[in-house]
DNA sequence: CCGTATCCATTCCGATACTG
DNA sequence: CAGTATCGGAATGGATACGG
């Protein structure tokens, strides 16, 4: 996909693409945001991916303000990372993605939930997608608004 | 991001990468889903994707079980998409995304919230994680578990 | 109108070598 | 350890021409 194409759309969608660039950035917010892993060899190690893009990808993430360079926490003088506000945000995107992974793409059989509730220990039910008065919406319930010209 | 990387990869995250494939994917399954641009030609011109991407795509959506091929809604004798269930449940990521894009990614300043309850026309509150017990979480309040090597 | 097949330019990714 | 620079191969995307 050209950047170019979505990188200038109205649309928060295409906007969040052009801020969040691919999915490698989003494993690695994921790893940040939830996985306690904050340094360059850690987040690359995991993740497996070359050190170059990886390099890149921070870059980017730091640039585009979710991600942020932070004193190593062992005191060491190299750099960690840690999610911005605007990086914290993504966690509902991942979550969504993840739960929606386990539910529809089972791979291995015996793969279980692998999200839990830190304080009772306990798997974390599905989001939803709420109402103002609270009640569960689903996709026909909502209505995309367009003001402009550009869509989606 | 070679496919193999994270095709065969146990984690519900890359799974779920694997499936959708790529942002164009996302956006096309948000124009059948909340568009109801559920044509070829309609889904083309709103994205402006070339037409053999766009073919690629649906045939890719339509093998994991995302889209499905339903005679068209005006009769005529061509094709139309409809999400399946699978399809439908990515809503949720797309709901999340979109509002992740409207709160942290603000373009023109006139844009607003372009998603809507249809029942009352109001927005869409933001959704949440919730544990159990109702009680909103946070990325701090999770905890991502890897029964097995694989991580993320 | 609904796609598919081909071509070409650009981009992406991984491996490797290198710097501080 | 934490990156950066470069290079070659692979995949992607757009334009176009073509077939159902």
């Amino acid at each position: 996909m050209k950047k170019t194409c979505l990188a200038g759309n109205d649309c928060p969608l295409s906007r969040a693409y052009g801020a969040v660039g691919d999915w490698w950035s989003l494993l690695i917010v994921t790893r940040v945001l939830l996985g306690e892993r904050r340094r360059f060899s850690e987040i690359q190690e995991d993740l497996g991916v070359a050190r170059n893009i990886l390099s890149a990808r921070l870059r980017k993430l730091v640039e585009e303000g979710i991600l942020e360079k932070v004193p190593a926490p062992d005191g060491s003088l190299y750099q960690g990372y840690a999610p911005t506000e605007k990086g914290r945000a993504l966690f509902k995107v991942i979550v969504a993605l993840l739960q929606w992974g386990e539910t529809n793409c089972r791979g291995s059989p015996g793969a279980t939930s692998s999200l839990v509730d830190r304080r009772r220990g306990r798997p974390v039910p599905a989001i939803e997608v709420r109402a103002a008065d609270g009640r569960v919406l689903g996709p026909d319930d909502l209505r995309l608004v367009t003001p402009g010209t550009v869509k989606a």
